[in-house]
DNA sequence: AAAATGTATGTAAGCGGTTACAGAATTTGT
DNA sequence: ACAAATTCTGTAACCGCTTACATACATTTT
């Protein structure tokens, strides 16, 4: 059995409650009796129950990181670089984090609202009613990735990384561009097309032949899609992936289409994941900090759970175009 | 405030034993009174309190997976495929999953151990002395990607992955064959290597010019190290990567040359990422299941916490060549 | 119908901490 | 040196649920 706050207490000499402001507020206790606390702590490998601790100030430390999502989730390099960044961040300040990508999310939710957690970050496409069923339950909630009113969220700047990369296209003399857009999360979709249509038209460019054209999410269909948009006449001299799953499709289609790149077709994608590097020719691609979204959102959330009234309704992370040689 | 067990009770007019009952083991009250407590607890909105519970239980239903790998983990789509697959089983049967890849372990190690989590698995370059740490703390363990002895592992059939490789490129007739080797997991990189020089002398074919090269684990590296390789006069006819990524990376390289792929290069790849499907041609690669190693080890996580004895100690996961345009 | 057996429910003592409140010890002020 | 102010420490109630044990009730057996 592992040593409790009762034996440290007998060993030190000293209350219970000296044993635990020890350890929760050293602050708070003079010197020369915490090093005795300490003292016996080590000889008996005292280390404070979470559990118990938890019980008793009604408070988990724990915070959880819930996909909202279909299929593979986790798996997608954007989601587990937002995890990557709110792990970093939970844990600097020693909370934990609990993963969960349950489709079926009103099972997650309650086993995660029976106290199990403090807060919460949603990623992907939340249901309203699930943000409200948090909060009724005094689970502090922030999205990521995904806008909601009322509620804080962390976003990339899509509209700027949609427009640096229109701009270089337009910049490069293309005059017909097309988008190639997934069926990625609506949120994105959203963001990423209508920024899209925003910024051709402010440069008074046409939406290349076939317009926009949709897609499923994984290259074969993106691959399939180009093909068909590539062939036409007056086929677009520059395709604009949604993401670098899609782009990379459009580069299979050029080729088996013989055309050169970017000579022939210029390709640009999304997200800047890392197989833009094993992309030949190198992908340009729209760069989204996706562990700084995590750090952020990690932040916010902490922040609203230490009380803190100033959180801002919307924290947008910038993006940045990352050029290479498929332009 | 939320409802708890008193408030129940009282309402449902019976004792708080058996409103703890009606909960976690209904069979053991009669229909009529579980129905009145249900009752109740739906009108005061109840829901047990899992810290309340795991207090008393001295079991919190929470397991963790920790990964001890340098850098980006959790993006690493190998290790994010097995996170979930674990994800999925503990989830169907009540775990929560705590996710962490602290570097400094030590410190990880200390919230964890303090009684959070009933079992913990081990991704990546696990120290035996951690092992020993978790147990000695009464928390079960279990390795997934690594062996140990005393320590049920999960790993994937590495030896049977690389001689499927070995025999498809002898098969086309390549005598030939190089390694190229990136600085992953050593564990692996034993395994995956030690395995390549096997099949390769079984075969009596020779380890290509220079041999098994290294390199680390970017594409960079990769396209560098395979540059090098490929320059010399006697080259490989094919080369295998540890993993897709320095696949990628040889195929960079090729191109570079003017190699034709697979004419005048083969080029096979290790874990059957999806970038395989991106790169043209299309990269062949050993598919490991990670999602279903993530699987088995919460399986035999769980058996472990539930008592049963007879877990093995060494799980072995299938691994299948994908045939691709790339060989 | 009483005794024997089995099942359902209640009582109360934990699980291991935190913290309000009170009392003791120390420091400060004069 | 003594009172007042301040800082430390201790007592004990509480967080919400589980479960061993005791008791009440229902069902068989004789």
């Amino acid at each position: 059995m592992n040593a409790t706050i009762y034996d440290v207490s007998r060993l030190s000499g000293v209350s219970t409650a000296t044993v635990s402001r020890a350890f929760s507020d050293p602050e708070r206790v003079r010197p020369a009796t915490r090093r005795k606390v300490y003292e016996a702590a080590a000889v008996l490998h005292y280390q404070p129950n979470a559990i118990a601790r938890a019980m008793a100030r009604q408070r988990t430390d724990k915070i959880a990181y819930l996909i909202c999502k279909k299929g593979a989730t986790i798996l997608d390099e954007f989601y587990a670089g937002i995890c990557d960044g709110i792990m970093r961040t939970a844990n600097r300040s020693d909370y934990q984090l609990l993963v969960s990508t349950e489709e079926d999310w009103r099972l997650t939710v309650s086993t995660l609202q029976s106290k199990q957690i403090d807060g919460v970050i949603l990623g992907g496409d939340a249901p309203a009613e699930l943000v409200s069923q948090f909060q009724s339950q005094n689970v502090a909630v922030v999205l990521v990735n995904n806008r909601l009113a009322g509620v804080p969220c962390v976003v990339a700047d899509e509209e700027g990384g949609v427009r640096q990369g229109v701009e270089l296209l337009a910049q490069r003399g293309h005059r017909r561009i097309s988008m190639l857009v997934g069926r990625l999360n609506p949120y994105v979709v959203r963001e990423r097309y209508s920024a899209f249509l925003a910024a051709m038209g402010e440069r008074g460019l046409s939406v290349g032949a076939g317009g926009a054209r949709m897609c499923d999410a994984d290259v074969e269909s993106a691959t399939a899609a180009a093909l068909d948009l590539l062939k036409g006449k007056d086929r677009p001299t520059a395709v604009f992936g949604a993401n670098d799953v899609i782009a990379a499709g459009v580069i299979k289609a050029a080729r088996r289409l013989g055309l050169r790149l970017p000579e022939d077709l210029a390709v640009m994608g999304y997200d800047d994941s890392t197989v833009c590097a094993m992309l030949e020719p190198e992908l340009t691609s729209v760069h989204i900090d996706c562990r700084q979204m995590g750090e952020l959102a990690a932040a916010r959330l902490m922040a609203l759970l230490d009380g803190q009234s100033d959180i801002p309704p919307l924290t947008v992370v910038p993006t940045q175009l990352r050029v290479r040689r498929s332009v």
